[in-house]
DNA sequence: GTAATTGCAAATACTTTGCCACGTA
DNA sequence: TACGTGGCAAAGTATTTGCAATTAC
């Protein structure tokens, strides 16, 4: 439970208000330990009747322009939300059967990359998403 | 042109009819070298008056159903589709300031840890998706 | 006290479907 | 002819916003 506190705190250094909705937001991801959608947080036991839907889809986006969580694609159509964790990457591995999302424990081979098109394009604050998908045993 | 030939002449072995819309829209896709919104894709000149917006959206799940084009994430609220041509794929650098999409030109990195995700964790039909985002040049 | 945050309700955006007419094989 | 396709219109799902009330600092 000290990532929570240390999330609050930089959550806090940027600013932000120290909210009920806010720590049960960032609690919930950090329990997961897995992206999540909006619908599923503000549905999950910590948000329901604490807080409307549209406090929870506003506070993920302030999340994300303070960069503590970002927006994932992850070809659902709802949007995924994962916390960002100093010196944390995850890629994924996704299943098209049933959806399931896992996160690749494998060292990503992406960053040298990376480094290169950053020095060949000149883009800025440059990130990568790397997902695969597949059909999971179970779904086979 | 020969890449839309081709094209069609796969759609008519997996039992697609030949019609004026398949073709016009399968035209828009090679012929924009990118990926493309449902949105973006119906209001092309090709296919505007030519047929409607559901039209293409079946059309589209038709071809990604027999894996002729592939739905992508790319972060927007819509979603992309992209033609999936035999040998080749693409890694894609996508600006958060004005959404410019570019392919990736380098070698993917990534097809050693495709396989030993195929043999570690059994997923079957595996593929990926990598996406670089940040802020292009003009954006800066 | 004051500016950030929230709730509720309504508006958007994009996608998806029903039903019947039409065209390709 | 028969079944895959197409048009139009309506419904569905997820997101986004306006405004007044509330709360953290």
């Amino acid at each position: 439970m000290d990532a929570l506190k240390q999330t609050i705190t930089r959550c806090r250094n940027l600013g932000l208000r120290r909210t009920k909705a806010l720590e049960e937001l960032l609690a919930t991801l950090i329990e997961a330990d897995r992206p999540m959608t909006l619908a599923e947080l503000a549905a999950s036991k910590r948000l329901t009747d604490q807080c409307d839907k549209a406090t929870v889809y506003r506070l993920l986006q302030r999340l994300t322009d303070h960069a503590i969580i970002r927006r994932l694609g992850l070809h659902e159509r709802a949007a995924y939300f994962t916390l960002l964790q100093p010196g944390k990457h995850s890629d994924y591995l996704i299943c098209t059967g049933c959806g399931k999302i896992d996160a690749v424990k494998a060292p990503c081979p992406v960053h040298k990359l990376e480094e290169e098109i950053r020095e060949k394009t000149g883009y800025q604050n440059l990130y990568h998403e790397l997902e695969f998908f597949g059909t999971c045993p179970a779904c086979a």
